[in-house]
DNA sequence: CAGCGTATGTCAGACTACTGACATGGAGCA
DNA sequence: TGCTCCATGTCAGTAGTCTGACATACGCTG
């Protein structure tokens, strides 16, 4: 019992990132992407090479399946693994022209959607809520 | 490509919401309850005689969903639901004694995961975001 | 050099949540 | 009254994610 649940910040949070989901799934749609997707794909546009582990690690999601991801996406010919890995296990993960090119729409899809989600909050509320909740997160995850 | 998802509003709210999940799952796991059997609970304990689809919307998931949890903690004693709908096909859901013996107990545990969680944050700055974000949420839920 | 611990990729099984569908009960209206 | 529309509860099938497990590759240390 928290008193009233509105005023749980747990509860709010909770609030916001569904309707967050919700409006990235019906961005991403047009796409046929699915979020964990479009993370994969923005992940390896800002970090290309990165390794199956890493890119679940940053997209909150378990090794195998991020490894379903990527062979969806490699499938469709988005992104490339090479078969052999050039040092221990790790298998880095570069995005195709066509990965970059699918990025490029997602990308401008998600952030509509996300800019008329938090269009009742200025630039200057949204770039303090961003700091704030930003100290809240395990630096372990940052790296 | 936002240039810098550490920058995106979006992924800060994402990895702090996978944060607090996990610290409600650990905080629950000693009373073998889910975060969504947890929610449901809270939301009976708040707002008493609620139906399945109504739960499910505060929930943020399907009837189909909650239906399932709603059985599974009834098989546990902890709530009830009456055989026959007293207007409509809505069945109005209590909490048992049991139930609210749990709800307490798991409600302390979650309160101080997430208090341990927001700890970088004053109250003032947790009740701002907390009344930020709110702004976002379609009033369609709230009420 | 051999052994241990750690990290990665992958396979298999179980579980959870979702989509689609159907029947039932009420409210609103011609 | 009879009809439509909507909300609810529930069943079945599907897809996604997780846990558990195993083999492999590297770094460290005695």
């Amino acid at each position: 019992m928290v008193g009233d649940l509105e005023l749980s910040l747990g509860y709010v949070l909770k609030q916001v990132h569904a309707a967050l989901r919700t409006a990235m799934d019906e961005a991403l749609r047009p796409l046929d992407l699915t979020v964990p997707q479009y993370a994969c794909l923005e992940l390896l546009g800002q970090h290309p090479g990165l390794s199956n582990s890493e890119l679940a690690r940053r997209a909150f999601v378990t090794r195998q399946s991020m490894n379903l991801v990527l062979r969806r996406l490699q499938e469709r010919g988005l992104l490339t693994r090479p078969d052999e890995s050039p040092h221990g296990r790790a298998l880095p993960t570069q995005l195709t022209q066509d990965g970059l090119t699918t990025l490029r729409k997602a990308s401008i899809a998600v952030r509509t959607a996300e800019k008329q989600l938090f269009s009742p909050l200025s630039q200057e509320q949204q770039r303090r809520i961003r700091e704030d909740l930003a100290t809240c997160v395990p630096s372990s995850v940052t790296d």
